[in-house]
DNA sequence: GGCCGGAGTCAACATTGTTGACCGAACTTC
DNA sequence: GAAGTTCGGTCAACAATGTTGACTCCGGCC
């Protein structure tokens, strides 16, 4: 049984320096050597166990939300909420949404992140709203979140980089709940 | 001059065939080797023309946006001027954004996806906003703006992709309308 | 004891971006 | 007009990449 002990955690080597590979260099300027040498292990053996390099690549980066928070809070402070979750949502996560939008161009991973998208923001949403047009909301909403993390981790606005965090929070949070819980239109 | 002349033409083929083959497959998908096939030449005259391939695609690679319509309309129909823009940026333009977004993982191409947001999404936006805090509304709405291209071509949301145009076009712009010239905040 | 299955190692493959050596033609200089 | 220089073009090669196959080794099973 030292075989498949072996195997196991070296399996679970290469898992974990893969994924801490991956969420900070990237799919395309990690290599499968580099995964290999962190692993401690040879570059066959990481594709012996995982296929492929961009298999590896999906089994390692999911992408998951604590959706509680969203359901605790009252209807008229989702928004907020969910700005808030946004803004926390640094480090690890980050790299993840980053690894996932960047690596998209290729099929696989552009399916994982529209799957993404869909079970992190559009559904946890959709659930709390009610009406004919509830998806739509939820969907807007969700376009609007990932504008935010678009804007932060992908285009890099400095502007709002460096913003007080609770001001961003209130403003985008405010943003976020017109449109799920719109106003009636402006009279003017 | 027959040398000249055959060195323009054929720089210019290579860069019309890199810059559809860049829009159509993406950066990381797309050889040089394709490119000079593609050119009607030898892949070493493309490193010779552009240095690397990552110079050739930064070469090809620019996003601008017609913003007169974005100046001509009044101020209060901004937000819908803008979302028509951004539905009606399809074809080549979304290519672009597109490979920008996810090449932007190499350093330099994702300095020219920041620029591009600057200059595609804030300049034009803080131009037309007063008032101390025009340069925050004009990041958010750029932010929000990203959000619609994030959500309809990086993510691929079919919900939003199969809604009726002049719909989404009302509703986007309604949101982006808040974002630029917001209301009053709500009573409740 | 002999066999098997699976983990590990090593060398190789095709493909990638990139470089250097060479070739040939045109323009410059005497 | 001849020699030389410059510049576009071609070819072969390089290192690095993901991936594969052959081989070894060792624990468990008949």
């Amino acid at each position: 049984m030292l075989q498949t002990g072996s195997s196991v955690s070296t399996r679970e080597s290469i898992h974990s320096a893969a994924a801490r590979l991956f969420r900070s260099r990237g799919y395309s300027r990690t290599t499968v050597r580099q995964i290999a040498a962190e692993a401690g292990t040879d570059p066959a053996l990481v594709i012996r166990h995982f296929k492929s390099k961009e298999l590896l690549f999906l089994e390692t980066m999911h992408l998951t939300l604590d959706d509680e928070p969203l359901l605790d809070v009252p209807l008229e402070r989702l928004g907020e909420r969910l700005a808030e979750l946004l803004l926390d949502l640094g480090g690890s996560a980050s790299g993840v949404f980053l690894a996932l939008v960047h690596g998209s161009n290729e099929p696989h991973i552009h399916d994982r992140l529209r799957d993404t998208h869909e079970h992190l923001f559009v559904e946890p949403l959709r659930r709390r709203l009610t009406g004919p047009d509830a998806d739509v909301r939820a969907r807007m909403a969700a376009a609007v979140a990932g504008g935010l993390l678009y804007a932060l981790w992908v285009a890099g606005d400095q502007g709002l980089l460096r913003m007080d965090r609770t001001e961003l929070v209130s403003r985008y949070g405010t943003l976020l709940q017109d449109v799920l819980t719109p106003r009636a239109p402006r009279t003017s």
